[in-house]
DNA sequence: TTAATTAGTTACAAAAAGTAACTATTATTA
DNA sequence: TAATAATAGTTACTTTTTGTAACTAATTAA
């Protein structure tokens, strides 16, 4: 059985920037989970139920890629059963006056327009 | 014939402002097409070169969906062959300073790491 | 002996993104 | 006269990414 959990990348090879920032973050997730861990450290179960639409396999496999990429810091305690805590590493920590900015920056936009229209064409 | 280009959105009824904006900018491309645009308009084969991973479809799509959320401004001429023009509004530009701020986060992030494992599991 | 607890994993399904060929319109070229 | 070029998309199809629901292993408590 072979299973692959690295997200393929957008081939970058005059390192733009914005493509780097989109190979980390340009994705559903990962920003929703630093978010949420900001300035507390939880249990997988807890991140789980805190950010209520991510399946469980996707938030493992977001887990793994952030904390490859040094993002997250996972602690694991060798209990039954299992504990696992995830904090923000300094580096996720930085992200986060991004976030907020990015925050400030959706508010007045409104999705109400794409979600009722239906799009169809015949 | 049915197309149905609405993304689907995260369900967001308690407003959580970084879910809504990943509604908007979560995703491959919205930012690196903002990145492109900046300072300029650009022709819609203009910006299928200058992103040249991304394709014609998805591009298409992107900026409907932008147009729509009032991040670009599409501007179409009637000649032969056609030429539509592509440029931020005030909402999109208003985006770059955080986009800039995000490049310089992910400068020290590197994504050789995954590139090179394998991920495969037996 | 059975149920509860938790961090994942698994096989399968749906949605998003990628590919290559195609369309319509008019001007230019052969 | 007929074929070619140019451009902004679209189309049918394939691959990748994300989502769903059921499952596992290990130990404690009932």
């Amino acid at each position: 059985m072979v299973t692959n959990m690295g997200r393929k990348l957008i081939e970058n090879h005059n390192e733009c920037p914005i493509t780097h920032s989109m190979n980390i973050i340009g994705n559903k997730w990962t920003s929703i989970i630093v978010y949420v861990l900001a300035n507390r450290k939880l249990r997988f179960g807890e991140l789980a139920i805190r950010i209520d639409k991510i399946s469980r396999k996707v938030l493992s496999n977001q887990l793994k890629e952030m904390e490859l990429r040094g993002i997250v810091n996972r602690e694991s305690y060798a209990e039954t059963p299992p504990r696992v805590e995830y904090s923000l590493t300094k580096k996720g920590e930085d992200l986060l006056p991004i976030l907020n900015q990015l925050c400030a920056w959706s508010k007045n936009i409104d999705l109400e327009a794409v979600d009722e229209k239906d799009f169809t064409v015949s």
